[in-house]
DNA sequence: GTCGCTGCAAAGTCTTTGCAGAGAG
DNA sequence: CTCTCTGCAAAGACTTTGCAGCGAC
């Protein structure tokens, strides 16, 4: 059985790199650069995690006490980034949306139902499959996402 | 290369079957049979989609206006269905949360991101690899969702 | 008859929106 | 300067809860 990867957080694109395509997309759009939109890509960059709207909002007022964003610009950003397929979101179960970049390798998730955590991993055996699957029956395909619900080894070992 | 299959709306358990269980399951706990509850169960068993809360109780409330089921009902119905491993539910993107009858096959989607029509398949390979990869990560699936976007067949002869 | 269940409405959550002032270009 | 963006608070959407009467057992 070939390896599964389940940690990969090597950032495949550069901060510098990823800032310039945000701003890009801003001048193209007649949006504005502001602090507040920099420090949530940037916040978002440097977390491994996925974030809810939330956490990400009070990661943001712990480490920038003085710039007091509002919950509802973190609202905003992160729609304005998932439609510009900046960043991605996944939502499940009671626990709501949760968002990450979209920068990083393709991956599926596992996601524990008991205690809402997210374990990435890219498996190139189902990669190549869904395009085997896909040439098959002549759809061309675009994106794809794959989520595993389940309980996670720590969550099993409680019971 | 194996087969891919694209219709398999063949239900896995029979409706007696499952109606039973769940009283069985109802009488253990001191719970009580209702005409809601199995207007639910039923409803559930006879929908091939993932539906909201608000579209079953819609579903429910076209089939048996007379019943005058609340949504309340609905929610709460639910929940107890879910925390018995009857249904299961899964939030894909923006839509909220969906729920379905946990005894069907699991299948996957191909969505066309032109028409928007959603063609289903299953994948023996795919399952496999899936049960390999939780199995070695000690993760206990309970159920999984796979989407391949992408621009199906007609769409790209239309071009 | 008992005690859980239901519908209703009110209360919680989470997310979006309206607005007036702040700030990027 | 102009016109977007922001924080705030209010509004909206979705879900849960309290309660009094109803109904399964």
């Amino acid at each position: 059985m070939p390896d599964i990867t389940t940690d990969f957080h090597d950032k495949t694109v550069k901060y510098e790199e990823l800032l310039n395509d945000f701003k890009q997309l801003l001048k193209k759009n007649n949006f504005k650069f502001t602090i507040q939109r920099e420090v949530i890509l940037e916040t978002l960059y440097n977390s491994d995690e996925h974030l809810t709207p939330e956490a990400l909002h009070n990661l943001i007022q712990s480490k920038y006490p003085d710039l007091k964003t509002g919950i509802a610009t973190v609202y905003r950003t992160l729609s304005l980034l998932e439609e510009s397929n900046i960043v991605t979101s996944l939502s499940f179960g009671a626990q709501g949306k949760k968002y990450e970049l979209g920068a990083k390798e393709h991956h599926d998730h596992l996601i524990c139902t008991e205690c809402g955590q997210i374990t990435e991993f890219v498996d190139s055996e189902i990669e190549k499959r869904q395009h085997a699957i896909t040439e098959k029956l002549n759809f061309k395909m675009l994106d794809h996402s794959m989520q595993i619900y389940g309980i996670c080894k720590e969550c099993q070992e409680k019971k």
